[in-house]
DNA sequence: TGGCTGAGTAAAGCTGCTTGACTCGTGTGT
DNA sequence: ACACACGAGTCAAGCAGCTTTACTCAGCCA
C-alpha cells in the first residue's frame, strides 16, 4: 500500500522505548499538574520502597540500583522538602530508618490514581482485551529475560 | 491463589519500562560484545539520522531532541573517533554536512543484525503471534498518544 | 549599506550520579 | 577484656552529558 505505516516496520526496541516514554511522560505531566512538579519518577520509586515500614539508606540504595551515597543524597533532598524523616532504627547500630511523612503518602495515593486513570483511558482507546494482552505479553517478556527478580528500574541510556 | 504473579499486578508503566530496559540492555550488551563498547544508544540514533545523505548539526539536534550545542559535542566526539566526517554543505552558508564514515555504516549493519536476532529469539520464546500482537498494540498506543509524528526518543527520567 | 536570519561555536554552569576515603557503632574470636 | 573486622552512614571530589548564555560568521533582501 502506498500509505504504509512506518511504525509497523519499526524495531521492537524502538516501540517499547517510545511507548514507555509517552506513557511515563503523560504520567509525569499529570502528577505535576496535581501539584507535584517537584517530584521526579525516581522519587516515586523511593516512596514505593519505603511504603509500609520504611528502609535503611543501604536497603534503599540496593532497591534503586544506585550507590548508597546517591540514595543518601536523594533522601537528604526529600527530607529537606518534608517527604521523608530519618528515625533511629529499632535494631540499633549506625542504622537509621527512613520513613515516609504524610505528604509522601498523599503523593503515593495521587500517583496511583493517575496511573489507573491513564490505564483506563488506554483500555478505552486500544481495547481492554488488547491492553490485557499487552500486559500479559510484557510480563512474560520480563520473566523470560529477568526471571522472578527483575532488576531495579533505572533511567535507560 | 497463594502463588500469584506479582508482575500481573504491576503498573503498565512499570511493565513498559522494564521491558524496554531489559531489551535495550541486551541489545547494548551484544553490540558491545561485537566490538562497539564505545558506542551508546544515542550514537546509534545519530547514525540512523545521518544514514543516507547526512544532515547538518541543527537538523541532527532537532531529530535527537537536544540543543544544537549538544549535537555538536556528540559529533565532535564521533568525529574524533572516526565515525563521522564534516563536509562542506552543497547549499553553502555556514552550513556543514555531517556524514557517516564506513566504520559507522558497518556499525549500523551489526546493530540491525543484533536487533533482528533479538526479536527472532523473543518470537521463539513468547510466540510469534503474541509478539506480533505486542508490536501492533504498541504501534497503536504510540499513534494514539503522539499521532503520526512521534517525538524524538530520549533517555527517560 | 545595513540589518535580519539561521548555522555554528565557545565557555560556563548544572544535575545526578560515581569513586575514594573516612567515621562510627556493634558483634565476634581469642 | 581487647582487638578488630564489618557494615551503615557520611564527606568530598570528580565526571558525563546535558543546558544556558553569549558570541561569530555567511547569506539574503530592502
Amino acid at each position: 500500500m502506498s500509505d504504509h505505516d512506518p511504525l509497523a516496520d519499526a524495531e521492537l526496541t524502538f516501540l517499547l522505548g517510545m511507548g514507555f516514554q509517552l506513557v511515563l511522560g503523560e504520567f509525569v505531566t499529570r502528577v505535576a499538574a496535581a501539584g507535584y512538579a517537584d517530584l521526579r519518577p525516581v522519587h516515586g520509586m523511593v516512596f514505593q520502597v519505603l511504603k509500609g515500614c520504611g528502609a535503611t539508606g543501604s536497603e534503599l540504595a540496593e532497591r534503586l540500583g544506585v550507590t548508597k551515597q546517591a540514595a543518601g543524597q536523594i533522601v537528604d533532598d526529600l527530607e529537606r522538602r518534608g517527604y521523608v524523616r530519618r528515625e533511629p532504627h529499632p535494631d540499633g547500630g549506625r542504622r537509621r530508618l527512613v520513613v515516609l511523612t504524610d505528604a509522601a503518602v498523599r503523593h503515593l495515593a495521587v500517583a496511583g490514581e493517575v496511573l489507573h486513570e491513564l490505564e483506563d483511558e488506554l483500555a478505552d482507546r486500544l481495547g481492554a482485551a488488547d491492553l490485557a494482552h499487552l500486559r500479559e505479553t510484557l510480563a512474560r517478556l520480563i520473566r523470560d529475560r529477568a526471571g522472578d527478580h527483575p532488576p531495579p528500574l533505572r533511567p535507560v541510556w
